[in-house]
DNA sequence: GAAACTTCTTGAACTGGTTCAAGAAATGGA
DNA sequence: TCCATTTCTTGAACCAGTTCAAGAAGTTTC
């Protein structure tokens, strides 16, 4: 709990009654690893913060394959925000990818929360700028760096991460399959 | 102008004061076609709202290739938030496709303007919110469907956008070849 | 209206990564 | 500790898309 006061404290400054406030309304709760928060096809009805742990938005294609979009890890958001802000149902499903600590802030509470406490619009809009711009640093390299170059970017960015998400997801996130990164660590490629 | 004023009110409610403060605060600026508001490694210092044309994010390759990230056409602010929000060299150039008329917002008055009516936090927010979900969304596509695929995706659900950009630059934002572009579009694939 | 420039088309050779199958290695549960 | 399940590895055949070069078509500028 004290980690998602600390991390809004980054951004906008919170007095006792509302650290109180929020204290009294933020659950947190363990996620055991596979959990589904979220299934592709319902309407996402929460945003989920990180407090210790990761969680994942993946989709299965056509062919079956799944293909993971985005991690989660400590002090990191994520919801589907098509499906959230439109209750249309969701095109990801949300999953834990180790036993994790989670808070979950439904779309009515997360209102309750920025009516009674403005400014944590702006906490909020500046978390999605944050995931917006991820995003779209992660589409550029989607563009131009080879599914090689892609693994070794991410071996050195996160080799702690590295470790604690099984490969064959990692492959998935990185758009290649597991048979090719398997190769790519044996340097057979 | 009245574009912009008329996109915030579909969020938050702004009375006259509030309208009359913004008309003579923002500014509309006509933009020649492929004039550069933005150019790759410089710093990033304004958003850049679209009442008229259309707006793309691209970037330069090792290769030498174009890649379009990202397309703004009327109603759809665009930036480098990764640039803007942390003052660092931007990853993309932000271009006009075609003439243009355009709002740019400097991060000094996007923060004078928030100052003086925070809620328009919310607006920001909602915006973000939308173009976060289109980025998941696009890489969700980006995964999951050959370029043929795509191509067809695009063309089922931008019809008149089709008409408006360069063959080339659809090709680079779908991340095919334009030479394979041309293949697909003579149904020789 | 012509020349210069930009965009689009086409075929063929090439290639980065996929797929498949089989089995090894690691992990989890009883 | 053993068995079941999951994850990882490997080689070879295959393929979606790239690249290159040449030229056609369209657009812009003078």
């Amino acid at each position: 709990m004290k980690e998602l006061i600390s991390h809004m404290q980054k951004m906008v400054s919170l007095d006792l009654e509302e650290i109180n406030y929020l204290e009294g309304e933020l659950v947190s709760r363990d996620i055991k690893r596979k959990t589904c928060l979220v299934t592709e096809g319902q309407i996402c009805q929460s945003l989920y913060f990180v407090e210790k742990g990761c969680l994942r938005a993946f989709f299965i294609s056509e062919k079956g394959t799944e293909h993971t979009c985005q991690f989660a890890i400590e002090n990191w958001w994520i919801t589907d925000h098509m499906s959230l802000d439109n209750q249309r149902p969701s095109h990801f499903s949300i999953q834990a990818v180790e036993n994790s600590k989670v808070i979950t802030l439904t779309r009515e509470k997360q209102a309750q929360l920025l009516n009674r406490i403005p400014k944590l619009e702006r906490y909020f809009r500046l978390i999605v700028q944050r995931s917006f711009a991820a995003s779209q640093l992660r589409i550029k390299y989607l563009f131009s760096q080879s599914g090689v170059e892609r693994y070794q970017h991410f071996a050195e960015s996160f080799p702690e991460f590295l470790q604690r998400v099984p490969q064959y997801m990692l492959a998935s996130y990185l758009n290649i399959s597991a048979e090719f990164l398997s190769k790519i660590r044996a340097g057979k490629v």
